[in-house]
DNA sequence: GCGCAAAAGTTGACCAAGTCAACCATTTAT
DNA sequence: ATAAATGGTTGACTTGGTCAACTTTTGCGC
């Protein structure tokens, strides 16, 4: 039986309290720019997904999975994956798309399935958002020298591997 | 100049995505609870000054120094700390003090300053969500042995430090 | 004392994020 | 053929949170 966690508790207590806030002041960027965290979120999943063999299972999915028509993620993907309501997806998509930054082609074996791809402005605006993330992460850490840096390297894979072994009803691969 | 950044930056943004979605599992627990995180906060933030003597400057602040009166945090200390706007903060205590977990009284020497104070109740409350907050902390780190365990204490706090050694306009303490 | 600026708080209007339930179209299964 | 599931859309609604205007109290210069 595990001993005194109530230290390492305590201690997950306060360092969840400062990197809140921390995130609060990186997503600050992000609230400026034109986009919404999630929006960016979705821009990411979009662009993270270039190309996705159609999962459905079925002739039209075989087709797919032999011939590899249908790429890209289609809308229900992205809800999936960022736990979003289709209501509010549908939405974001819809702004994306008044933006130009993204194109809806109906899928070749399912036309009710809307396959997404990034539009070149599309990849531009989120290569703008990441940029300004990088920007801010970048001086964050400025003050840290090449030792530390490395160090804290080390430190957050080593903590997002010992977090990420917890039981497998928390565990959500991720990256 | 600081060599590859580029590394601990791409470091930070993976377990920045993987952060968040564990506080958002953990936040699940205080949502499905009757009060938001936000109120959450507020109410940690009113059970931690337990006591404060008014700082205001002038003869009341004297006072209040000298006799130690006017103790507890007014609304604006919450707002400040929490970086709250004011009229949301009202709701929130409104909402509080209908639910009887804090009590107002008006300043000894600042009559529109009103003075705040968990109830019981209040701090009933705040101790059940401090206790389903732990035993999801416990319940999260259960798969470790006591050496991981204290591996990541020290690594939680190291990381704290050294991503709080940054630049002076980032910095802000907590605990 | 008077007048004025600042602080503390309240109120009402408002907005954006997000949810819910109903609904249509398509596709798969029986 | 028909039922059921999938993918998506729409509209109504709730909620978290912001903004601006206003009141009251306090502090300060005169």
């Amino acid at each position: 039986m595990p001993a005194n966690r109530s230290a390492l508790v305590s201690d997950l207590r306060c360092f969840n309290r400062f990197y809140t806030g921390l995130i609060g002041l990186l997503d600050e960027t992000l609230t400026h720019s034109a986009y919404t965290l999630i929006e960016a979120r979705v821009l990411f999943e979009l662009a993270r997904r270039p190309g996705h063999i159609a999962s459905s299972p079925g002739k039209a999915g075989f087709l797919a999975r032999v011939f590899q028509i249908d790429f890209g993620p289609a809308a229900s993907n992205i809800a999936g994956e960022l736990q979003l309501d289709p209501a509010y997806i549908t939405r974001i998509l819809r702004k994306f798309s008044a933006a130009g930054l993204i194109e809806a082609r109906a899928g070749r074996d399912a036309s009710h399935r809307r396959v997404l791809s990034l539009t070149m402005r599309g990849h531009a605006a989120l290569a703008a958002l990441q940029d300004a993330a990088d920007r801010d992460l970048t001086r964050l850490t400025a003050g840290l020298d090449d030792e530390e840096a490395a160090e804290l390297s080390d430190i957050l894979v080593r903590a997002r591997h010992l977090l990420s072994g917890a039981p497998a009803s928390e565990r959500r691969e991720r990256a």
